[in-house]
DNA sequence: AACTATTGATAATG
DNA sequence: TCATTATCAATAGTT
């Protein structure tokens, strides 16, 4: 039986440049996504909403049981009584900000990361490191600013103590936080 | 190769009846839809917003660029009227919303790298230096401005940092923010 | 939480 | 855009 074509392959994650090829992959992820959507309802039984301006800036729009009632529902979890303090509302932006522009650099470390996984492919076979062992792994719940500072150290160590094995295979690290 | 279980099996398209494994559906699910959405927002650049209400009734939204601006956008077609009346309010969820969507983006990067999470055994050496370090089990309620700006610092260092790695063909390291 | 057998989604192609 | 299919990715059931 003969390979009729190449099959799904992988994607990079960057924006597409192809406009063409960026239409078709937008026009059939979005369905997926509401398929998946509409399932994770019916399964689940959960109100949702998803609003999607597409790349013709067309909206495209979900919603169980209704766009507007999950909208609604969602607005009514703010706290209005807070934000009658002129003071609140400039500490909650700042901070908004601050999380907004670090979300921006984690959008491309996703992106970044699909380009890494090559990488670090060669690493698995180095194995039989026991989780209990790593403390990455503990599970960190809250963060003090010293604390911050610590971690942004331990990084700066982890960075340094890499450099020296550029020839060699490396593990990978990371540090696990928890809000 | 002995087969081990069943594996992923076929389920009818209705309502999970058993309670727990309806919470654990939800759970692979919306994270499965979040990081849909995150790859959706990334191949075709396209604004989107979703909001989930959890079966347990909390509420998990995702945005790009932001929650509240796709929200404020949709709103202006739908209900013109609305919009400039429920902005204010939409800034005040969206700090907690935004923070669970940086977590989604950190938890994708999690679950990406958590197949090479065992090979990391050079960190041996830096884990029995910090091992009396144990300031990651302190418990902590919520990311200050400050902290927010030290911890974004870090990031940028990370990024900075595998950028240099890829080059020199060395591991990754994350910075993983957990809920 | 982790693992895998499967199902399901989709990139490449016609 | 619609159809096909080889592959990749998500996840149901299990441990």
């Amino acid at each position: 039986m003969p390979r009729q074509n190449k099959g799904r392959q992988k994607i990079e994650m960057k924006r597409i440049t192809n406009e063409s090829n960026l239409l078709v992959a937008f026009s059939k992820r979005y369905a997926g996504h509401f398929k998946k959507a509409s399932e994770l309802c019916t399964l689940c039984g959960v109100e949702m909403a998803i609003i999607i301006f597409s790349p013709t800036k067309k909206v495209f729009s979900f919603g169980h049981p209704y766009v507007q009632s999950v909208l609604d529902h969602f607005l009514e979890q703010s706290h209005p009584s807070r934000s009658r303090s002129r003071a609140y509302q400039l500490v909650q932006h700042y901070r908004n900000s601050n999380i907004q522009e670090l979300n921006m650099h984690l959008t491309n470390l996703l992106g970044q990361l699909e380009a890494e996984k090559k990488t670090s492919e060669e690493l698995k076979k180095i194995r039989n490191v026991r989780q209990e062992d790593c403390w990455w792994d503990a599970p960190l719940e809250i963060l003090r600013v010293e604390e911050l500072e610590i971690l942004k150290d331990a990084i700066l160590e982890l960075k340094k103590n890499s450099e020296r094995q550029v020839e060699r295979l490396i593990g990978n690290r990371w540090l696990t936080l928890q809000q």
